[in-house]
RNA sequence: GGAGGGGUGGCUGAGCGGCUGAAAGCGGCGGUCUUGAAAACCGUUGAUGGGUAACCAUCCGGGGGUUCAAAUCCCUCCCCCUCCGCCA
């Protein structure tokens, strides 16, 4: 949520940023039920202010055994007057704050301006890819052969785009998660949570997925809870509604959990493979930072995802987004894609933003300065990686001619010592 | 799910119609003392909104009601604790 004191007073700035990110957003309607409110607001002040004066002296008199009754008659006139602008001040606040939740965060000044995802910038790559002597296969082929993904009895079991890992199949994705946790805990000071799958809507409307992207979300018939698209949404909400202590800065949780998404706007596309399911399993990085300290840690949040794909001895590079290709509640985001033989090219495995302040106004979380200010903490968080992309890079980049797969020597202790997957 | 008890500032906890945004203690901050620290003592210490400002308004789990006036009374929802039931 965008401030609204800072989008009234810059507005033009502002107006300006989001139709950078292609936002068709009409503020002009924000500006003019603000002006009503703060008119109505200074209007019903004054009156309260009056009421609570002679409310005070018609105590007195109580007090002292007088009673005034055309005082009280007039209060209570004036009393019925506050309640109904009372009312229409709740009104359009209401509609300030359900307007203020659609709009989207502005860019950083840093990222590039840009339409779609063509304009996205490169920013770095890593390696290169490695060379076969034979044409590799796509990882759903690979795996089938080996029979440790089962597409058909996945579908059966749920329906299309869910997948069964079989064997070492699963024992791989298992040892993803274990690998990619214990790197970021050991060695990249994060501390490691295990949040609840299911949250509340208010936990959604916080991290930016309600109320405009309902359809993309599990929601529980009975009950008003919501299956997680990602290890973001309770992570940050940790702290919704707290004032967290600036020597406590920055905050750093890990995080594995299964992720959901009804992918609801991707009918038809990427319907092969492992690569676009209603259910995968992620280890997400979640930070609490300094609003100046923010953007570096940034760049670290980046740079610890990109240790899980050297380590793993994958080819990739790092994506800048352009204001266009830019998240609803980001305002700088890095993406990471590895390369995926089969098709030549590269997948998103990962991506990194940071979100200043505008998921903290919708969740409240603050830090108290030295100075003992109260301000709002910035969030960052990055997939630190999605554990089923990262399984089809493996399946794909580790292939051998006999359609084996090695396993990558950092994943063999997690894995019984085994080298490869026949 | 049933019965009872309870939700007050960073924490513990008093208040149960007006003088209470809220006692007291702890914690935090500043100071005195000390070579320094601790202890002791003194002072200070909530957030949000509006206003150029003085200042004003709002907030005692959420929402609604009664009243001239609500942290305090009533209704409702949520959450926590204890006991019973069920259960991985």
């Amino acid at each position: 949520m965008l401030d609204a004191k800072f989008v009234r007073e810059n507005i033009d700035a502002v107006k300006k940023a989001l139709g950078n990110r292609g936002s068709d957003i009409n503020l002009n309607d924000f500006l003019v039920l603000d002006k009503k409110r703060r008119e109505l607001l200074v209007e019903v002040e004054q009156l309260k202010s009056v009421r609570n004066r002679t409310s005070e002296e018609i105590g007195k008199l109580k007090k002292e055994g007088k009673d005034d009754r055309k005082k009280v008659l007039s209060m209570r006139e004036l009393s019925q007057k506050i309640k109904n602008i009372d009312v229409k001040v709740g009104v359009i606040e209401d509609k300030l704050h359900d307007f203020m939740l659609d709009v989207p965060n502005t860019p950083h000044p840093s990222t590039p301006v840009g339409v779609n995802e063509n304009d996205n910038k490169v920013v770095r790559t890593w390696e290169e890819p490695p060379k076969f002597e034979f044409k590799p296969q796509a990882h759903w082929d690979v795996g089938t052969n080996l029979d440790i993904l089962d597409f058909k009895r996945g579908v059966k079991i749920a329906e299309s785009r869910f997948t069964l890992l079989k064997g070492n199949g699963a024992r791989l994705e298992r040892a993803l998660i274990n690998f990619m946790l214990d790197l970021h805990t050991g060695e990249h000071g994060y501390t490691e949570v295990f949040p609840p799958i299911l949250v509340n809507a208010q936990s959604m409307t916080s991290t930016g997925q309600l109320p405009k992207f309902g359809a993309e979300l599990y929601k529980c018939a009975d009950d008003d809870l919501y299956l997680i698209p990602t290890a973001e949404v309770p992570v940050t909400n940790i702290f919704r509604g707290e004032i967290l202590r600036e020597k406590d800065l920055p905050i750093k949780f890990s995080a594995y959990t299964p992720c959901f998404r009804r992918e609801a706007g991707a009918a038809g596309k990427e319907t092969r493979g492992i690569i676009r399911q209603h259910q995968f399993n992620k280890v997400e990085m979640v930070k609490f930072a300094k609003p100046e300290e923010s953007y570096d840690e940034l760049e670290k949040l980046t740079s610890d995802a990109e240790e899980v794909l050297q380590k793993l001895g994958l080819h990739y590079r790092v994506i800048e987004l352009c204001t266009g290709d830019l998240g609803f509640s980001a305002a700088k985001t890095y993406d990471l894609e590895v390369w995926m033989p089969s098709y030549e090219g590269y997948k998103e495995i990962s991506s990194c933003s940071n979100f200043g302040d505008f998921q903290a106004r919708r969740a409240n979380i603050k830090y108290r300065t030295e100075d003992k200010k109260v301000r709002f903490i910035h969030t960052l968080n990055g997939s630190g990686l999605a554990i089923g992309r990262t399984l089809a890079a493996i399946l794909e980049n580790y292939q051998q001619e006999d359609g084996s797969v090695i396993v990558p020597e950092v994943l063999r202790p997690y894995m019984g010592g085994i080298e490869r997957i026949e």
